[in-house]
DNA sequence: ATAACCTCCGTACCATGGTACGGAGTCAAG
DNA sequence: CTTGACTCCGTACCATGGTACGGAGGTTAT
């Protein structure tokens, strides 16, 4: 049953591209398999089906860093090293949720503010832009805060 | 008033480093005044401000291209415009809290399912990344929308 | 057996928002 | 008038997630 693909069989199967495939491989996602002495590498279902998780992971809003922790820990069979993953992704995936309602609340708000605005070259918008005090909330740090955890593997080699 | 500051001083008094100036003087955001003959290019109090402008528009999650419509925007004075292109942020805001919000949905059950499961070699997470079937619920494509929105110039040059 | 296509491999390039580097010119203080 | 600091300028590099290209060799179909 592990029927032997060619690498674009493999990425059709996954529906992506050549180059994508052969980029994991580069990244350490994929395992390449040995080439034969005269002959093209060959791809089993199993290639497939990891092929397909990354894909599932990164739609989950993983990393291919995070990903590749995940293929760790998968092979481990560890749910506590994994729970602590996705929960550090959840808490990431909050903060930048409250981030971004905050800035949805203020655009909003200044969308509004234009709407009820008679004065069509003084717009609010740009005022708020060119205020001299009250600064923006504090948002779009967790930029920052996402490279630091991505950076810090949660998962021993 | 407009006195006359070095290109670090500029920098400094909106807290930016001198690269990010010259960045986005390469970027159309800021102009490069003249060069005299012999000396180095000064920048006024106006220079300064637009400086912060750009980073409080950064704040308000607009990108530099967006920003460098907003500033002609300012110079044009319209607000009809102005409000066009804040109320198509507001959407795309509202469209990535909206998959956010369902990817951490997603993400906080599977945490949960892993609480509830005693079995340490046998994680929910894992198991909902080698699923056959359900496949991620079409989000994440907002970014192909930002891109597409970005690119399409919501204001004439 | 030869065309047409695929694989392999390295390297370059895309967007986004910068940061870093190196050499030459300029400026200000001692 | 020299030294040290800053400016100017081009170019290269960082992360992230790929895409594209070109040439040499392998494979498949006719």
């Amino acid at each position: 049953m592990p029927q032997s693909f060619t690498i674009a069989q493999l990425a059709a199967a996954a529906e992506v591209h050549v180059e994508t495939v052969r980029y994991y491989q580069r990244r350490g996602l994929m395992v390449e398999p040995a080439r034969p002495a005269r002959g093209v590498r060959r791809y089993s279902e199993a290639d497939a089906e990891q092929l397909r998780f990354i894909k599932r992971a990164q739609g989950m809003g993983f990393s291919l860093i995070e990903i590749s922790n995940l293929l760790r820990l998968r092979d481990r069979r560890s749910c506590r090293a994994t729970r602590e993953l996705a929960a550090a992704k959840l808490q990431i995936l909050d903060r930048r949720i409250s981030e971004l309602r905050q800035l949805r609340h203020e655009l909003a708000q200044l969308v509004a503010d234009c709407d009820a605005n008679a004065v069509e070259t003084n717009c609010p918008v740009i005022e708020r832009l060119s205020a001299k005090q009250p600064a923006i909330p504090r948002a779009l740090e967790t930029r920052e805060a996402e490279r630091v955890i991505a950076a810090v593997s949660l998962v021993p080699r």
